[in-house]
DNA sequence: AGCCAGGTCTTCG
DNA sequence: CGAAGACATGGC
């Protein structure tokens, strides 16, 4: 099926950092795995995009997945005639950009991961851990194509030690695990931690095993859909202190500061 | 070959 | 308390 819209682009938002199961197929067509689902995507013109899946699975999943009811092109509009000229390029430049709703828990624990490694060492870890914890499925829209979830909380839970350090996760093992038992024996429930402020839901992230400031406000952004978390990492911090000489204002952005940072790091990790 | 990666935790002063 | 130091592995 076709959705249009004049803000989404697949090339942005796959390779925007935000997610690491969208992965090009060549000829501006993408493949995507999540919530237990394969499809694929094409970016036919600039404000048209193709979906492998039915109306139904659309209206279902993806148009939630992908934030379809929320107007973006506003925010890069407001950005692209406002007086920061960092904002001006950045939202010229990642235009098309969205903040995806992803897997609360497959979320967590991509940015347990993600800790000082690059993207693709990320990706490929992850890929790891889906092929040897996940479920096997095929796609029948796609050919028959093959796939694995996201592992779920209790199958990394009662992972062995030895076993997880076969997925390159690295120190990162006790992390992994301590985190996924302690949301598989309900310490935590990740289920209604949207019902919390902002605020404390980053203060009960935090209480996780490998999850500091960072991670908690990529998890707010990315799983919960807190689009007011500004995630600081090295990249950010960077354009913090040499754009804006540590005096960035976020006051203007308030409310939607998590777009506003998802344009500012696609913009300076993808530019020289 | 060797450096460095979307940080966090522990330890030290 | 704030500031260093350690940390496993893989991609480039």
């Amino acid at each position: 099926m076709l959705i249009y819209s004049n803000n989404f682009n697949l090339k942005h938002i796959a390779d925007s950092g935000q997610c690491f199961r969208m992965n090009p197929m060549g000829d501006d067509k993408y493949s995507l795995i999540a919530y237990d689902k394969y499809i694929e995507l094409t970016q036919v013109k600039d404000n048209c995009i193709k979906l492998s899946c039915s109306e139904d699975e659309y209206n279902l999943i993806w148009k939630d997945y992908f934030d379809m009811d929320f107007n973006y092109e506003q925010i890069v509009a407001g950005l692209l005639d406002g007086q920061d000229n960092f904002l001006k390029n950045a939202a010229r430049f990642g235009c098309g950009l969205r903040i995806l709703k992803q897997d609360i828990f497959e979320t967590l624990i991509s940015f347990i991961i993600s800790q000082r490694k690059n993207i693709p060492a990320i990706k490929s870890c992850i890929e790891m851990l889906c092929m040897k914890y996940g479920k096997r499925k095929t796609s029948r829209e796609c050919g028959g194509k093959e796939y694995y979830t996201f592992p779920s909380p209790e199958s990394l839970a009662n992972a062995s030690a030895q076993d997880l350090k076969t997925t390159g996760l690295g120190y990162r093992d006790s992390y992994i695990l301590k985190t996924s038992q302690a949301v598989s024996k309900g310490d935590i429930d990740l289920k209604t931690l949207k019902r919390l402020s902002f605020e404390e839901t980053l203060i009960q992230l935090q209480t996780l095993s490998g999850v500091g400031i960072k991670v908690a406000n990529c998890v707010a952004l990315y799983g919960l859909h807190h689009i007011e978390a500004f995630p600081i990492d090295v990249w950010i911090a960077r354009i913090l202190k040499d754009i804006y000489n540590d005096h960035f204002n976020l006051e203007p952005y308030n409310g939607f500061a998590g777009i506003v940072q998802q344009y500012m790091f696609y913009y300076i990790r993808n530019t020289k």
